[in-house]
DNA sequence: CCCGACATTGACTGACGAGTCAACGTCGGC
DNA sequence: GCCGACGTTGACTCGTCAGTCAATGTCGGG
């Protein structure tokens, strides 16, 4: 009951958790093993069926721990009222950012969860739309001031803008973009350049 | 050893990928099973391993025939040497027309090949990057030309441009983007609009 | 120092599904 | 109308894992 075994506990979990993102990263969710999760972690078996009710969950969790931060940081974003090419740029930066931060963590995100709509994003299907709704009322917003031009629907233009952001991850995850530290900088300018200079209305106009 | 029967062999075997196609789209590539896909074509299961060597080879086949298409088409335009904007006006209608003809093909080959680069996209990868080579030239042509700015690398360029894309494509399949008709139509050309617009010099530079 | 609660262990089971294979049609040629 | 080749069948095998559970360890409180 004491403090310390919350805690105690708590470090486990996240032991196990961590352990995950790098079995996930390196085998993939399904072709991965609970027991290299439990090998990786030190830990037995069948004390990852003590903190977590199934293998599906344990993914459940990275996601949304993560997901749930990416959503606060486009909301923050959004709170701020900025233009709209600067409020985009936060969010590519963030996003990009996440990925120089932690790749694994962000190649299970990506791979197992985003990209895998069939299997898994199907229950997440939900939250990961709220992010596109999000980017889109920020498109909407600008159309509305002026700044964007209204012949694009902002949920298209949420959907092209996420869209290349996941591209060029993806990219770098499996190594047909490259990924230097220096490409990772210069891309969240370039997807933010492409699509927003795309969006804007023209200076002459 | 007829002509015939050659014939109703491909017969066959067609009968089985388009039942394999349904399917898929239906339940899934993994959580199918090989019986799913006989009862579907209504022949025996045995007779799926006498056409194909494995279930995945039945993917394979799917994916390898329609990207091949893919390919084709993109190095016909490409060939045409028209406006950058119009070529890939050109390839973005291909793609849309290809999901408006067979939605349930072109959501298997996303779904399950292209967006599931951790396993079956793996094997494809090179097939996959051919795509976003021709488009990358496409791109340095035109920066060449003068047509589009070359602040942005045409590598990533492509990547943005497929992404955007892909994802529109994916938002129809997942229900989370109006995808009737008209919208399809209008699609095309907000993702021409939005990317090319993006990366042409403007009008008074 | 003992006791009970909870953390930890890992051998085991039960389900599932890909792929095999031996038996059974069927059809064309002679 | 007989023969043999090959298309066709589906019950079966066999490996794989997710998830269970009973046994064992640990630790704090009384």
């Amino acid at each position: 009951m004491a403090t310390r075994n919350a805690q105690q506990a708590a470090e486990k979990r996240r032991l196990i958790l961590d352990a995950a993102v790098r079995v996930f990263a390196r085998q993939g969710f399904h072709s991965c093993r609970v027991s290299d999760i439990a090998d990786e972690a030190g830990v037995a078996y069948g004390l990852v069926y003590h903190y977590f009710r199934s293998k599906d969950e344990i993914l459940d969790t990275l996601f949304l721990e993560r997901w749930n931060v990416l959503l606060d940081a486009i909301r923050e974003v959004d709170r701020q009222e900025l233009p709209a090419r600067d409020s985009l740029y936060a969010i590519a930066s963030f996003i990009v950012d996440s990925y120089r931060h932690d790749p694994e963590l962000m190649k299970v995100i990506i791979v197992e969860v985003t990209r895998a709509a069939n299997s898994f994003g199907r229950s997440h299907l939900a939250k990961i739309s709220e992010a596109f709704s999000l980017i889109a009322e920020i498109v909407e917003k600008a159309q509305k001031r002026g700044e964007f031009k209204d012949t694009v629907t902002p949920t298209f233009a949420a959907m092209a803008f996420y869209g290349a952001i996941e591209q060029v991850l993806t990219g770098w995850i499996f190594d047909v973009l490259p990924g230097a530290p220096e490409d990772v900088d210069q891309a969240k300018a370039f997807v933010v350049e492409t699509i927003c200079s795309g969006l804007e209305c023209r200076a002459g106009a």
